[in-house]
DNA sequence: GACCCATGTCGACAGTGTATGCATGGGGTG
DNA sequence: CACCCCATGCATACACTGTCGACATGGGTC
């Protein structure tokens, strides 16, 4: 059973962007920030299942907003990182830092 | 077609790890950087795999050595990552740095 | 040549990445 | 207040990645 799964590139993007949105995060803006760093189109359909997925492993949490003012529109869904979620975040980057270590100096060829 | 696809979390540990090991770079190698940084076991076949998956990919190539002396075996093969490769390592690390930005900081909460 | 070890290759299946399209809930407008 | 519209969210589908276990191959050793 992979059940010490890591977490995937774009699991790791969608995370990071939830924490930089802050307080109010939910989907569109998440989907903003994210395309706004990658410099390309994602698809709100890609950064909900993701949500999805993150939060049944416990690595989000969700409340329901009871709907904005302004334009209508269903309540919206304000998610959070949870404490284990930081920590997997941490840990992957850990990996992919001590890999980099000593590979930006001698770029070979 | 999701042809501008982003490296996955393993795909990028192993190109990195390839390029730690360097010249010789051949799976067992591999694999033991790989589990030496992430302090589990890693399966051969998920190293062998994303190999050739990375090398269809143009992210690396590879050579067949001419079997090493001592202990028997079959002949090595020796990879290395394209300059492609270290574009597209570059690529995410940007990504994921640039969402890092500014979350170290402040663990308020 | 029987056995063993080091490598490499296959095939299968769960998990992640991504897109398209349907569902829902209010706000305007006539 | 019926209808259209827009902002969100949800569901489905399918390709790509992550992982494993088992099988294949090629040389040493005895």
């Amino acid at each position: 059973m992979g059940r010490q799964n890591l977490l995937g590139s774009f699991e790791q993007m969608v995370l990071l962007a939830v924490r930089q949105v802050g307080e109010g995060a939910y989907a569109p803006a998440i989907l903003e920030r994210l395309q706004a760093t990658m410099n390309r189109k994602v698809s709100r359909g890609a950064v909900y299942v993701t949500l999805d997925r993150l939060q049944q492993r416990g690595l989000l949490t969700s409340s329901s907003a009871p709907a904005e003012p302004g334009r209508g529109g269903r309540p919206r869904r304000h998610v959070q990182v949870t404490p284990e979620g930081i920590q997997q975040l941490e840990e992957v980057r850990a990996y992919l830092d001590s890999l980099w270590d000593g590979l930006d100096a001698v770029q070979e060829d």
